[in-house]
This record gives structure tokens, C-alpha cells and sequence, in this order.
DNA sequence: AAGTCGGTTGCAAACGTTCGCACCCTCACG
DNA sequence: CGTGAGGGTGCGAACGTTTGCAACCGACTT
């Protein structure tokens, strides 16, 4: 194994200087610097990782909490945070918990201490991860909490646009198939889904509630909605989407002619299924990505940020819908046979 | 923070021994240990992993390497690594390498000094990939080089199944849609197909080259396979099997009544779609888990295997057909307006 | 010409753990 | 009662890096 000592030897300089002009180039002179250089590439010099955390105090890997990698959704923030932590030349530990709460609590106890923070997504135990992670940083992914780093998506705003999309087809009456109760985004979809009905008084919500976010959460949902009298249904996310479709269909209903459904997310299965799903479009790479910035931003480290301080503002992604085939007019608006 | 001192200082010993009570507790005495572990559960103590490190050499983490975790596949696969290693009380570093073989190496040549092994999911550059490990433990996952431990599915034995089950439908013109040249599964599937097409004079292979793992490489072979005259078509993975049909439908024609797709690996896109794919079922958690046990296997550390030595046989996971509703007898074979 | 200052470098002390070695004590055997 | 064996424990030296401190040097100020 190649270390530091031998760098300084090739060099003709100390150790201090080697690591000095490979981690702050800029307090070395030019030409120490290049000779340096030259030496640790020479040499194929890889400085070892539990020796530098263990005197710096720092680690230079961060960790990721996902509930469930195997869910598109988090599989894109997932990849997008890795991305921009290699990037950054960071490690990323990335944790599923199965949905777990008291794994999630497991995990966070044990990566917290060997990372430099933490990102967590949305969390099915806020509470109780916060509380494992021992006042270590974290940024939060679809949460809120008080003084907290975080980073979202414009659920209000998309839930606005998703409904004037169906009342711009003539629907009156729509449902929304909620996720499950813990869920933050569910929430803020079901405020944000109540504050632009308010807006139309020609327009009415159904909320229903609780259901688990996957195929079967809208397989359940389906006769629920069917019985609710709307014409139209936005679903938690694309999966419960699905779900809902398929038991529709099996009812021997058709989306979107007898019922406009809009999905969440726009994960890749939305443009896979039949019908293609309309759909709130997010950027969740970019939402792992965004969560690193604000990670490392938050970090003491010694990147140039001021350190303990966090910028208090939460970045809020936008949110844009997608249309495609499995949103349409209400039956009693068409003509018959149109379309 | 707490350390072995303060530890030591409770418990009343020295800190030699309460590292020992910790790691290896059969080589203290049991009211020793048992004072120590109260100790340190009593004080909140967690060893520091860089120090660990540093001295022992192990890193108790390991690196797994996918291109890319979007993809179900791989998703799949990186979870039930994850979850194996979290059962073992070791970390897992998953890396997203995005299909690119240059990242690929260097991905490897960051993660390889700071763990204890890396498994390599379907390399796209498995000669440079092994060189950049250093001699590192490795195990690969559908791959194939001389003496490097692997784990593998069944294609062989799958293809023979499907082709089968597409013969007893009464199917005697079977398309094969390939992956990338690069793709050892894709080879190992040829392969068998060849083999199993063998064993009968009524059957036969139009192979069918190179197309993107993907949707769109689906949609670039649906013409294709129209044109060979096949009544039936194998592809090589799920996805692409959709894409198949969604651009055979868009030229007009129904699967599985003018021909009929058999996907692969079961991702759970396959029961989505419409319809739902007859595919072959692959136990990826399993593959992922089955994986880190052989990496841990091979790791010389301090668990009870032999160390150096490297059990050289190969564990083939069972592939097996799950039949949906993409596959049917081919038209000629049915009354006019039958199924 | 002396003093000062800023830039550059080296020395040496950590960081918290593991583990080889040596010691002690107890017990069994001769 | 003496000796040997062996289990249990403590001492202290690593592991390879970062970093505070001090020393040095040249240049600029007074």
C-alpha cells in the first residue's frame, strides 16, 4: 500500500505538504504542488479514507434513507442523489427500510454516526429519526419540520393544475384515492387539492382516504371512487393509478371514456401502462440531487459554506402535468360514440 | 462522544478487554463481558468505524455496482444486497454507474480500497472492471470469468421453458429480441435457446440482434419481428417485451392473438402492462442476497471461513415461467373468432 | 539596517480502535 | 508442595492521515 510517506519521499518534501497539496492546493506553493501531484500519480497514491475520517472528524460519504428502493419513485431520487454525490467526490450510503419504521430508526442510529449527514426521504417515522440521527445534519425529502433542512415539490401547485385540467374537460365532481395516513404528502396534496376547489364553485372533492401506496392501494380504492359519483380521480401516486385501472376495467369500466383518471409522479410506469397516464410530472433526480446540495451545504465541513448556519428557505421544485390518454371529457359532455 | 475509554472506565477493565468483550466475546469471561455490554449499552457507545478500520484493516462494508438502479432489474437486485448486508451488520455501497463503462471503472477504483469487496452487477466492461478492483474480493452477478466467483440465474434452462411453453401453444417460429452485444445474459439466452430448439425438429429461432435494454429497443425490434414471420417472440428483458407491444399495437395488431411476447425476469413492470406478460420469474432479492453471502465467503476477515480458499462452484438460481395473458396458440391454429 | 509580515514548509501530536505480547492467577497433576 | 498449562486480562504499539504550531525565508516598510 502506497501512503502519504511514500509521496513525501518521491516528492523531496514532508507529509504534511503531500496532504496539504492534494486537499487544499491553493496554501502550497505552484511548484511543490505539480512535484506532489506528479509523485501521488506516479506513484497511483490513494490516500486511505478511516485514516483521514478518523483524524478529521469528517467522511466525506453521506447517507440516503428510502422507505423502498424497489418504488420508481424513490429508485429516481435514489439515483439522482448518488449522481451528485459522486459528483462531489462524496460517498452515498443508501438505506432501504422495507417501510419499516423501526428499521428506519435502526438504520439512521447506525449511519449517522459514519456519515457526514444524512438525507431522508420521506420518512415513515419522522420523530423517531430525527431523534436517532442525534442532532447529526440531515435534510429532510418530503417533510416538515420546524427548523429542519428540507427539500419538496410543489404539491399545491400541482394538485391546482390537476384539477383545472379536469374542470377545463367539464368535470364537476372529483375524487382523490389518498396515501397513507403518516404521509406528509398526502397532506399537503389534500390541503393543496382543497385550496384550488375553493377557488370553483362548480367544482366539488372527494377525498378518500388511507390507502397503501401501490398497485393494490388502487385496486382497493376503485369501487370506492365508482360509488363516490365522480367523474374524474386523482391518485396518491401512478402505482395506486394503475391499480385503480385495472380494477376498473376488470369492472368492465373504461378510462378514460367512463372515468379521467390522473396520477402523481410521473414515474416510468405511467407512460407504460395502457392508458398512458396523465400525470404530475416531478424531476426527482433532480430532488436527490437538490437534497445532496443542501446536505453538503449544510455540513461544517470545509467547503466554503459559513457551517453551522442553514439557509432556512426550503427549495420547492415545480410540479407540471403531463397529459396523455387516461384523461378525456365526462361521458355526459361527448356527443355519443365521440371520441 | 463516547470510546472504548469511557467504556473502560465504567465497566471497570481496560480497554483491551472491552474491545474483545465487543468483537469477540467467547475469548473473554462471561461476567466480564457481561459488564462491559452493560456498560456499554449504558452509556450509548458505538464504535468509531474509522478507527476500527484503520487499525484492522476490514472495512465491515461492502461496494455493489449496477447500471442502473432505475431499472427494475437492478433495483431489485440492489435491495435484496442491501438487505442481506444489513442482516450481517455490514454497510453496502451502492453505486449507479449510468451505463458507462468509463464511470464503471472508476466507480470501482474509488469503492474497492475503502471495502472489503465489491459485487459487480452485469458489468458493461468486466476486463476493466476486474482491473480496477486491484485484486480485491469480487463476486460477480451475470457474468463469467475463469476463476472469479459469480452467481448466476438459470437463462439456460429458462429459454427451454419458454420455448416450451410457446411449442405446446402449438408456436414453431420462435423471434429472439436480444440485449447488448456486451451482455453475457444475452449470450448465455442465445445459447440456450439454441440448445433447447435443438431437441426439436419443429421448432425454430429467428435471432433477432442488439437492441437497448430498454422501451425504445422493444419499439426499434417490434418491425422486425413482424417481418420474420414469427408467430411468437422471446425478448430480453420486460421492458423490452413492452415496448414490443406497444408498437405492435400502434401498427394494428393484438397480442398475444397475432403473436404472442414472452418477456423476461419478472420485474414488476410485467404484471402492469396490458396485457399482463407471461415472462420468466427470477428470485432477484435473491440473486442480490446470495451475492454479498458469497462476497462475505470469499473475504478473508475474521469470520469462519477459511479466507483465501473460494468454493469454486457457481449457484445457479431456478428461473421459472409465470404465464399471464401475452401468450395464446398462434391464430392459424384457433376456429375464426376464438379466444 | 533592523523590524515585520505573509507565505511556505516541517515537526509532532493527535484521532479511537485492534491485537501481539507478556503477565498473572488458578487449577491440575506429578 | 512444586511445576506446568492455559484461560483471562492489561500494556502499548501500531494503522495513515490531518492540522496546530513554530520555524524559516524573502521582501517590504520605516
Amino acid at each position: 500500500m502506497v501512503t502519504v510517506h511514500d509521496v513525501a519521499r518521491v516528492a523531496g518534501v514532508s507529509i504534511s505538504t503531500v496532504s496539504r497539496a492534494l486537499a487544499t492546493p491553493e496554501k502550497v506553493a505552484d511548484a511543490t504542488r505539480d512535484r506532489v501531484q506528479a509523485a501521488a500519480r506516479e506513484l497511483g497514491y490513494r490516500p486511505n479514507r478511516a485514516a483521514a475520517v478518523l483524524r478529521a472528524g469528517r467522511s466525506g460519504a453521506y447517507g440516503l434513507v428510502v422507505p423502498d428502493l424497489a418504488n420508481p419513485y424513490f429508485a429516481a431520487v435514489a439515483k439522482g442523489a448518488q449522481e451528485r454525490a459522486r459528483e462531489r467526490g462524496a460517498g452515498l450510503f443508501i438505506v432501504d427500510t422495507d417501510e419499516d419504521p423501526d428499521l428506519e430508526a435502526e438504520a439512521i442510529g447506525a449511519l449517522a454516526p459514519q456519515t457526514d449527514g444524512v438525507v431522508l426521504c420521506s420518512p415513515r417515522a419522522p420523530a423517531r429519526a430525527l431523534d436517532a440521527l442525534g442532532g447529526r445534519p440531515v435534510v429532510l425529502i418530503n417533510h416538515d419540520v420546524d427548523g429542519v433542512p428540507a427539500v419538496e415539490a410543489d404539491h399545491r401547485g400541482g394538485m391546482r393544475r390537476a384539477l383545472e385540467h379536469l374542470r377545463a374537460l367539464g368535470h364537476h365532481r372529483i375524487a382523490y384515492v389518498g396515501g397513507p395516513e403518516a404521509s406528509w404528502s398526502d397532506r399537503r396534496r389534500r390541503a393543496g387539492l382543497a385550496d384550488a376547489s375553493a377557488r370553483y364553485d362548480d367544482v366539488e372533492i372527494v377525498a378518500l382516504g388511507a390507502f397503501r401506496p401501490q398497485v393494490e392501494g388502487g385496486q382497493a380504492a376503485a369501487d370506492l371512487v365508482v360509488a363516490s359519483g365522480a367523474t374524474a380521480v386523482i391518485t396518491f401516486n401512478d402505482l395506486v393509478a394503475v391499480g385503480l385501472v385495472d380494477r376498473l376495467r376488470a369492472r368492465g369500466l373504461d378510462v378514460p371514456d367512463d372515468l379521467s383518471v390522473v396520477g402523481c409522479d410521473d414515474s416510468y410506469v405511467a407512460s407504460l401502462v395502457t392508458p398512458p397516464l396523465t400525470t404530475l410530472h416531478v424531476d426527482l433526480r433532480r430532488l436527490g440531487r437538490l437534497a445532496v446540495d443542501r446536505l453538503v451545504a449544510t455540513v461544517p465541513g470545509r467547503g466554503a459554506g459559513t457551517g453551522a448556519g442553514v439557509a432556512p428557505d426550503v427549495p420547492v421544485l415545480d410540479v407540471e402535468l403531463v397529459v396523455r390518454a387516461s384523461t378525456a371529457p365526462p361521458a355526459a359532455d361527448r356527443p355519443e360514440g365521440a371520441l
